[in-house]
DNA sequence: TTATATGCAAACGCTTTGCATCACG
DNA sequence: CGTGATGCAAAGCGTTTGCATATAA
């Protein structure tokens, strides 16, 4: 995600006001490469001074998320971040644990397995939740070149 | 789990001092029937006048997470809540939304499906973490039968 | 014009921490 | 005994809410 267009786009489409917050809040979302928390957004609305309050920030990213075009996920830390993604089909995410960079991943065989499940075990699987944590391309060429940028996720 | 000794034993072999206000926890998570929050536990110790404070249990509930006989799982609502669960071998959980159940499933192809991941996209896995939720089979037989406990998820 | 959205600040719920005291081993 | 564990209360976060005001449609 680059452009705000799309996040514009689904607030009118789905019949919200295209106020000029939410404006803010979707250029801030698309400035980001990868995953962020609500707080990353707040930081960066008030050092721009963009006179966007917290509240209003976490009503435009719950709006966002109820049009699909954001999803809440949790990170192995427990932490809450959100990660743009396209509307539409069922996927789940991989997170990069070095740069914080995001991709979709669909489906591959997890129905298959969530049958067996079923199968097995007599449970009815109604919904189901992934989340993929590892290294992007990019970071994992450059650990291999034994560049390193960090050894975790600290700042 | 009905006893609160596979707890209690864990913290003994782990080195840890077997305390009163530890015991007073491991029984109260161990009469739970499925996944539970730290905050179920704290108003189970104060209702039954046990005097453990809130600290001390959440500093308990890190320790059995820490030791492997609890697992911190991330509710569809966004919420924490804890499940007890074998250590050794890696594995998932199915979450039963009517009743609170939780059972315990194992890889069941999923790995296949993470290396078919991995070689789709470039991106190196490194841990993930998959949430089931849906019915035991109790419940759903329950359902079946049209008794309909609750008609989906509100009180 | 009028319902919707905003900003502020206060309230909230969950979790952690500082510190003096207590008790397991 | 001595160190690790506890309880309390206060602080810390992230998030939500009440309400008067501003604004998109």
């Amino acid at each position: 995600m680059t452009s705000s267009q799309p996040l514009v786009d689904a607030i009118g489409d789905a019949g919200y006001r295209l106020t000029g917050p939410r404006r803010v809040v979707a250029e801030l979302v698309a400035a980001r490469a990868g995953h962020f928390t609500a707080n990353d957004i707040i930081e960066a609305a008030r050092a721009l001074h963009l006179g966007v309050g917290r509240a209003t920030i976490f009503r435009a990213l719950d709006l966002f998320t109820e049009l699909d075009v954001l999803e809440r996920i949790d990170l192995p830390s427990g932490d809450h971040a959100y990660v743009p993604c396209e509307p539409q089909r069922h996927h789940h995410h991989i997170v990069c644990e070095d740069c914080g960079a995001v991709t979709e991943v669909e489906d591959l065989g997890l129905g298959a397995a969530i049958e067996q499940i079923q199968r097995r075990t007599g449970w009815q699987v109604e919904t189901h939740r992934l989340e993929l944590f590892g290294r992007c391309p990019d970071c994992t060429r450059r650990r291999l070149r034994g560049i390193d940028v960090t050894a975790s996720d600290e700042t």
